[in-house]
DNA sequence: TGTATTCATGAATTAAGGTTCACGATGGCC
DNA sequence: GGCCATCGTGAACCTTAATTCATGAATACA
């Protein structure tokens, strides 16, 4: 039983290499390069073995989009419980994912906007829906408590989640260094002019943050 | 030299024809019945034929995209251009399109956001920015008459695009309902929610906007 | 009318990867 | 140690459309 528990987690870990590989490929060099035999030569096994722990490509990058993605949807879900006013949170959980985007830049063009197949992109809906529900929970409490303007939760989840996505990756995408000073001017940018659609009331602070990103 | 006028003119009608059938295709079905074959016989021409007309399906495809988004951006453009404040423009454009794209759902929806073929999917990045373009100079001529707040435009026209894109992929997906006295209050609340983050001051008019969608 | 050129045809070819599978190796169990 | 189940292997197989091309028809022009 002990040594069957050993072997049960070379399978475990084997998987786990290859979703890493996987992970790895698509953060290098993004979509191109997710192709069954390069992640299992990556991953160090055999073509065919892959098929002993997914049932297809499109089950592996399922999961690898979940593996990343259920992360930073809990990071952003955290935001949300998180104390303090429904603007505050709202600011914050727009300027953390921004940064944390950044960071990985590569991946997040991929898992957010990059071309791939059409099976592939069917799963990225998952993961943006998810992300958009967090914000719609936070649209909810700001309406509740008088901060946001009275409207459809879930069409300003949309914008707001299409807003701070498209500014981190679309074509106009800015370019700066993750970390630097100018990458969290351009978060903060970012996460106030998103969060400016639901206010209320004008956010005073607003102002000095974009100064810093002019 | 009048016949072969004639002749010049089958063969231009003959390439409208294709383009025809290969939007009509995807009006109707989507991408899936974007293949070379149905579109062949769709437009009452051989498979090969096709290949006359255009390089690859990636070109037909993206002549397919340039002739309905370059009608579309011309439609936004020209009220961009029209007089009047710009808070007042953004509001326009933004509810114009949201409502043709609502019209023709389901074109609409294969443009912008169903999963499709890398090489497709890569050629509506032009509209995309073309579009971004137009939003763009708005944002200047705003924030140059002081009507939005300062901020980078480019980064601005990112999100405000982001954002009604996004909100449009909901309720033009061919699984909701299609209900054009809904569309018109969603496209409202679209337009003030997206429009409001440049604002300057609060938009006294959006509250009755949201009043309407809710 | 003869001939060259262009255009149309659609079955055959190609291409590119995903997927399978027959076989060998390994580990667990008695 | 012998046997069974499971796992690893990677070359061969498939699948699915895009793309080509040899052939024939139609047209322009002399």
């Amino acid at each position: 039983m002990a040594i069957a528990a050993v072997r049960l987690n070379q399978l475990v870990e084997t998987k786990a290499r290859i979703l890493d590989a996987a992970r790895e490929a698509v953060a290098l060099s993004g979509w191109k390069d997710a192709q069954i035999a390069l992640i299992a030569a990556r991953a160090g096994v055999a073509t065919g073995s892959v098929y002993r722990y997914f049932d297809s490509k499109a089950d592996l990058y399922a999961q690898v989009l979940a593996l990343v993605s259920e992360r930073e949807v809990a990071v952003v879900a955290a935001i949300v419980e998180a104390e303090g006013s429904a603007s505050q949170c709202l600011v914050d959980a727009i300027y953390t994912f921004s940064v944390r985007a950044m960071r990985g830049r590569r991946l997040a063009y991929a898992l957010i906007a990059e071309p791939c197949e059409p099976e592939i992109d069917a799963a990225r809906l998952k993961y943006r829906a998810a992300l958009a529900d967090q914000i719609a929970r936070l649209v909810r409490r700001g309406i509740a408590n008088g901060e946001f303007v009275e409207i459809d939760a879930n069409v300003a989840a949309s914008c707001v989640t299409g807003a701070f996505m498209e500014a981190l990756v679309g074509p106009l995408a800015p370019e700066a260094a993750p970390d630097s000073d100018a990458a969290k001017a351009i978060a903060q940018s970012i996460a106030g002019l998103a969060a400016r659609m639901l206010f209320r009331h004008a956010a005073p602070e607003l102002t000095r943050i974009s100064r810093v990103s002019a």
